[in-house]
DNA sequence: TTTGCAATACCGACCGGTTGGTATGCCTCA
DNA sequence: TGAGGCATACCAACCGGTCGGTATTGCAAA
C-alpha cells in the first residue's frame, strides 16, 4: 500500500501537522466529511494555529493535495521499477509495484487526489485544479516510458500521454470498486482490475511476461 | 449521456419527487453536499414530506440508490445491442453505447452509485452496500454475453465475472479523471478511457471491428 | 551586552449560520 | 371518524471562521 507516513520526516511545526493529518483524515472520511476541529485535534493543533497557516478549509484542501502529490512523486521517482532496462519490462514492472502496493484497509492504498477531486468538482475550482494537476503528474512521470515502450512494439492508434493516463483511470476505478466491499475483499478486488491494466498493456506490447505474482 | 429522467414517468407522489430530486442533486454535488432542505426544494416538497417517507436521510440515500439501480438497469435492458447476434460485437456494441452516452456537462453522464459509495464507503454501511448491489447488478447484465464471446475466442486466463467488473471499474475511472477537467474536456476525457476499455476487449476477443466513431 | 520592539507562531473562547431531525397540527378521503 | 399524507414551527448540535490575546524569536539601537 501507500503508506500514510512515506519517506517524509515527521513533521515538528503546525503547518506540516496539519497536511499530515489532512492527508490521513481525507482518505478515510472525505474531505468535506473531516471537520477543521477534526483536523486540530488529529494534528495535536489549535483551531487558532488552523487559521494562522491556512486562510481557509478550502486553502488547506489545495495545500493537502499538493502535499499528496510530492510525496507520491518522490515514494514512485524512488521506486526499483526505473533500474529495468527493457521498457516494455520497465512499464510492466510499475503495474507490478502497483499492485504490491494495495493491501490493507481501503483507506490505506486508495489516493487522496482522486478521492478530493470527486467531492469537490462542483464546489471548489482551487482543490479541483491541484487533485489535476496531482494525478496527472503522476501520469506524465510514466510518459517517456511508455513512450519508448510503443515504439519498440510498434503501438499504434493512441499516444504514451492517453495511455498514462489510463493508467490513472483503471487505478481510480480499482480504488471505486474497493469501496464497495469491505474487509479483505476491498484490496482484493482493487488487485484484480489492476491485472487487467497489467494484461491490457502485455498484449499491447506483445509481451509474454509471466505475472510475478 | 445518461439522461436524468429516463423512461419513467413523472413522479406525482412526494416519495417519487425526492427520489428524482436525489439523484439529480447527488450527481451534481454529491450526497453529504446535498441538505435535506435542499432535497425539498429541488423536489418542491416540505421537510415534513420528506420525513414521512424517508425515516432519515441516509435512508433516502439507500432508496435513491436502489432507484438508480432500477432505473438505469430499465434503461440497458432496453438498449438496442441486445439484438446483435455475435457476442463478440455485441459486447463491443455495449462499450460503443456507454461512449455514445458521454456527453454534456460531467453531472449528465456520471454515475450515483459511484459517486456515493465513494462519500459514504466510511461512514453508512446501508449506503455502501447499496451502491454495491447497483455497481455489481450492472455488471452481472454483461455476464453471460461476456462468457458467450470468451467461449468464442478461447479467451483464459480470466473469468467473465472479472472482465464485467472490469468494465465497470474503467466506468468510474473515467468518471473520476473527468471530474479534474471542465467544460467539453470532461466528456472529451471520459471517451477516451473508453476507448482503451474497448481496445482491451478488443484484443481479448481477437476481433478487428473497427469503431464506429 | 543589554534593551526595545516588531514579526511570527500559536491559543481557545466565541459567533452566526446551517444541519439533520422532531413535535404538532391540518386537511383530505375512505 | 380516523388514518394516511402532508405542512409549519422549532430545536440542539455542529460547522467554518473570527478575534483578542500570549509566548517566542530575531535583530538592531543604545
Amino acid at each position: 500500500m501507500i503508506p500514510n507516513r512515506l519517506f517524509r520526516q515527521p513533521a515538528e511545526n503546525a503547518r506540516g501537522k496539519l497536511l499530515e493529518a489532512a492527508v490521513k483524515l481525507v482518505r478515510m472520511q472525505r474531505f468535506a466529511g473531516t471537520s477543521v476541529d477534526h483536523l486540530c485535534r488529529q494534528a495535536g493543533v489549535t483551531k487558532g494555529a488552523f487559521f494562522h497557516h491556512f486562510p481557509s478549509k478550502e486553502a488547506l484542501g489545495v495545500a493537502a493535495a499538493q502535499y499528496w502529490s510530492e510525496s507520491t512523486g518522490a515514494f514512485f521517482a524512488d521506486a526499483p521499477y526505473h533500474h529495468i532496462a527493457d521498457s516494455v519490462e520497465r512499464v510492466l514492472a510499475y503495474i507490478d509495484f502497483r499492485i504490491a502496493l494495495v493491501g490493507g484497509p481501503v483507506e490505506a492504498f486508495t489516493c487522496v487526489a482522486g478521492t478530493m477531486v470527486q467531492e469537490t468538482f462542483g464546489t471548489s475550482d482551487a482543490i479541483r485544479r491541484a487533485c489535476e494537476t496531482s494525478i496527472m503528474t503522476n501520469a506524465g512521470a510514466l510518459e517517456a516510458d511508455i513512450a519508448e515502450a510503443m515504439a519498440q512494439a510498434n503501438v499504434t492508434g493512441t499516444t504514451a500521454a492517453s495511455l498514462a493516463r489510463h493508467m490513472q483511470a483503471v487505478i481510480q476505478g480499482s480504488f471505486i470498486l474497493a469501496k464497495t466491499q469491505e474487509g479483505h475483499a476491498c484490496a482484493d478486488l482493487a488487485r484484480e482490475q489492476l491485472g487487467h491494466l497489467r494484461r491490457y498493456f502485455a498484449m499491447l506490447f506483445k509481451a509474454d511476461i509471466p505475472d510475478p505474482l
